[in-house]
DNA sequence: ACATATTTTTAGATTTGTCTAAATTTATTT
DNA sequence: AAATAAATTTAGACAAATCTAAAAATATGT
């Protein structure tokens, strides 16, 4: 049973989910340098907050030997997640943000805390169940859906799919699909690939694109038969 | 000429609406304890806080006599009242809540910092002027509406108005005019008023109702001839 | 396995925002 | 105008979140 989400702060709820998304999954045991690095922050000021979370019982924590979320530290970082992911919705499909502009905002409005705007927020939106990243929603429950979902550099040439997502989400990326029009959605084919240097001629309607490696192991597809 | 705002903690900003609303359009001098009632702080807090607000040129502060806004915190306490006012009208029209519902919610949304954020809401909801409660919102320049508005309790039989705002915006008061039919743009007409308690007979479609003098001095009406 | 390097934690300081209790200033009363 | 009351400020403490510098624990290399 799930107790009522205690009240915590931003710079809590920043911290978990960060320790998720470098566990992954909620496994793997995340060591405190990993978490610095991850939040911008110094590792002594980690500890120090590993500390209070672990107070709370939202993480286990042993000195020296990293950390991993309990399931109720696991319960509050899926609904940050929730929460930042419907709010990059929202400026995508009500506000006209693009998707390299989002971030930097959800990560103010996934702060914000009432139970009731987040379910009306869901269902302005239509339930979706992926970001304009693509990157999953969990429900209100924490569940979320899967697909299969491939990087666009290990399909061969006479495979094709359709963009489902991206790995890096840094704006200039971003900004390099949007300019070449590759969007969530968007049906590639691959026509050849380059043995030299790994970089992929590929087809998207009738526009043709020379793409290099780095972009192709950073776009997921989904590969349609 | 106008600076680019600094940047503001969210208690910086709230002291400055607080100030803002206590001294009703940036005019009159407001006391430290007045503050402190109105943000439910100690006057020490305040104290404190008013001198960082002066450091920053925020107000004009003098120990013993009181604060004024300057200019530059007059207009930030504007932009942060046109951003609270802004998602107030989003949660009612776009997320279907009560007008009761919206002020916590708002508080918190107000501060999220974003220009672009705040100028395509606005787009969104299609450049309102005025609140679910009836209060004006602030333009960009922190110009805002006024229109001609008398507290119902100053009607004479006879006379007919439309409501336009509320002065208590408290939960119970806005429940009990939802209760009884009483919204934004709802037409009442002043039948009779009861010397003995001030209370009034009105008139709202075929509808008819007893209020209070208490009641009657807490909606605002716009006058129709 | 021992020395060195890396990682992590501790100790102590800083900033923001708050508090209580005491001191000070201003206002009121008789 | 002196005494009392009220308002305001100061002084000192505390919690959250961060930092730097030093100490301790763990890992690595030969």
């Amino acid at each position: 049973m799930e107790y009522p989400s205690a009240s915590m702060t931003q710079s809590e709820e920043n911290y978990l989910k960060g320790i998720y998304h470098l566990s992954h999954a909620g496994r793997a045991s995340v060591s405190t340098n990993a978490i610095a690095a991850h939040m911008e922050t110094k590792p002594s000021s980690v500890t120090d907050m590993l500390k209070r979370l672990s107070d709370k019982d939202l993480v286990d924590y042993q000195p020296y030997k990293g950390v991993t979320l309990t399931s109720g530290g696991t319960a509050q970082a899926l609904r940050v997640i929730r929460k930042h992911r419907l709010w990059e919705v929202f400026l995508v499909e009500k506000l006209d943000f693009s998707w390299d502009e989002v971030h930097e905002v959800a990560e103010q409005l996934e702060h914000i805390a009432s139970e009731k705007l987040i379910d009306r927020l869901d269902a302005l939106l239509d339930y979706p169940d992926f970001d304009p990243h693509g990157d999953p929603i969990p429900d209100k429950e924490g569940h979320f859906k899967t697909r299969e979902k491939r990087l666009l550099s290990t399909l061969q040439p006479g495979e094709k799919g359709v963009c489902i997502g991206v790995k890096d989400s840094s704006s200039p990326f971003l900004r390099f699909l949007d300019k070449n029009g590759i969007a969530l959605g968007t049906r590639i084919a691959v026509l050849e690939k380059e043995e030299f240097d790994d970089s992929m001629a590929i087809q998207m309607g009738e526009q043709q694109l020379q793409i290099s490696h780095q972009i192709a192991t950073n776009l997921y597809i989904k590969p349609i038969t």
